[in-house]
DNA sequence: AATAAATTTTAGACAAATCTAAAATTTATT
DNA sequence: AATAAATTTTAGATTTGTCTAAAATTTATT
């Protein structure tokens, strides 16, 4: 089953919108790819002649297995393309979106796998997101030491190394909690202290030796 | 000015039947492009609308500096493509030619001038055929010791390293004249001897060190 | 030079992907 | 439960790139 560009991003679209609602409705994806709602229900009505997905009219859809396949070698080549743009060609994180979202149609599956291979089989993208791998599979998503964690990206505090009460008074009075949202504004390189961005309000500074016992799960959104 | 994929490969194949021909034909840029005379037709008034290139209906046409200054910039993104996929992704060099006729539709100068670097600024691609720079400027067409000649590529004995009397008999033996056609067929790595074709008629054998005094230019022509 | 052959262009149609405006349906509100 | 609001679908139009068949033009041949 090959896939025009066009196809190819709808079904992208679509599945990471049912990741998190389940079932999709055509205004979402209208939303996401910034077009109107009556061309993704052309769409959808293509998409399921060709049986990719699950569709009754006004009853919203969603992607059946084998469009779920096709979506995630999308997601797997937009990931190694970004990895390759960041990692060998030196773009910024920030600037490879767009490009990636051209090379992710180029249609060759020879040309992945070299890829992939050339990229060291990389598990996670420079965003911190899973790549799939060849089959598909999807390593889970990362937790981070608050260290490495990407600049600008919203994330949420999953665990904290350390149980002592020093740290978490420290923690408290930083209102850092565990499921706080945080997303790490600048890195001072100078002592690796961090200045972060708690719940979309506090700003605060985190040093070094805190920062180490900090570890973030990226929140899993829309695009890309 | 931006271009359509299609609009780039008109643009791509009128330059290169214009290079040899001078004056292009609608028919030579159906063939090549594998598409009706009609559609020619129709690109060639787009084309024009767009400042591209020369045309009065019947009379033939070529492109404009314009034109070709945006065809050598195709030609250099499929070129520095292809030595990508073969250098970096160790594609054999028959594999990727179809590949690189979709990246080099990947709208992004950045990525060409980071790819460029990432390669080290390659004179040729892996078919010999000189990578036009940044600014356009185009190498000369290599002469290859036929020790370095690609394999399967039609080429001209352009010179003789030596004007010895002994290497003299044996290339006319062998039938190698200056200008004579030919086409490296196989390389045997146990002594370093080739098989080669001689204007397309005789099959002859090539020791290392007759090879050593023979060069060999690409003969021009066609795609890619 | 007249006619035949080849080439090129026009005319009209089609598929893919999109749009706007109106109609159909579902969901929310009084 | 009736009506209003929001959502979704249909109907019909548009753009890009393509096609075939017929008409126009040029080139070649007798």
């Amino acid at each position: 089953m090959t896939l025009s560009s066009s196809e190819e991003n709808y079904i992208k679209a679509i599945f990471q919108l049912q990741v998190k609602d389940g079932m999709v409705s055509t205004n979402e994806v209208a939303a996401v790819l910034q077009t109107s709602a009556a061309s993704v229900t052309d769409m959808l009505k293509k998409l399921k002649t060709k049986k990719l997905l699950v569709y009754e009219k006004y009853k919203g859809f969603k992607l059946n297995n084998e469009g779920r396949k096709l979506a995630i070698m999308v997601i797997r080549k937009h990931r190694l393309w970004e990895t390759f743009l960041v990692n060998i060609l030196h773009f910024n994180w920030d600037e490879v979106h767009e490009i990636a979202e051209q090379l992710e149609h180029i249609q060759s599956q020879q040309l992945i796998d070299h890829l992939d291979d050339f990229l060291g089989n990389p598990a996670f993208d420079p965003h911190g997101d899973p790549i799939p791998d060849a089959s598909g599979k999807m390593p889970y998503q990362s937790q981070l030491n608050l260290n490495q964690f990407p600049l600008q990206i919203a994330g949420e505090v999953s665990a904290v190394g350390s149980q002592s009460p020093d740290i978490l008074s420290l923690l408290e009075h930083k209102k850092i909690t565990i499921g706080a949202k945080l997303k790490v504004m600048q890195n001072f390189a100078f002592d690796n202290s961090f200045e972060i961005n708690v719940n979309d309000k506090e700003r605060v500074h985190i040093s070094s030796q805190l920062a180490e016992q900090i570890y973030v799960k990226k929140i899993l959104h829309d695009s890309k």
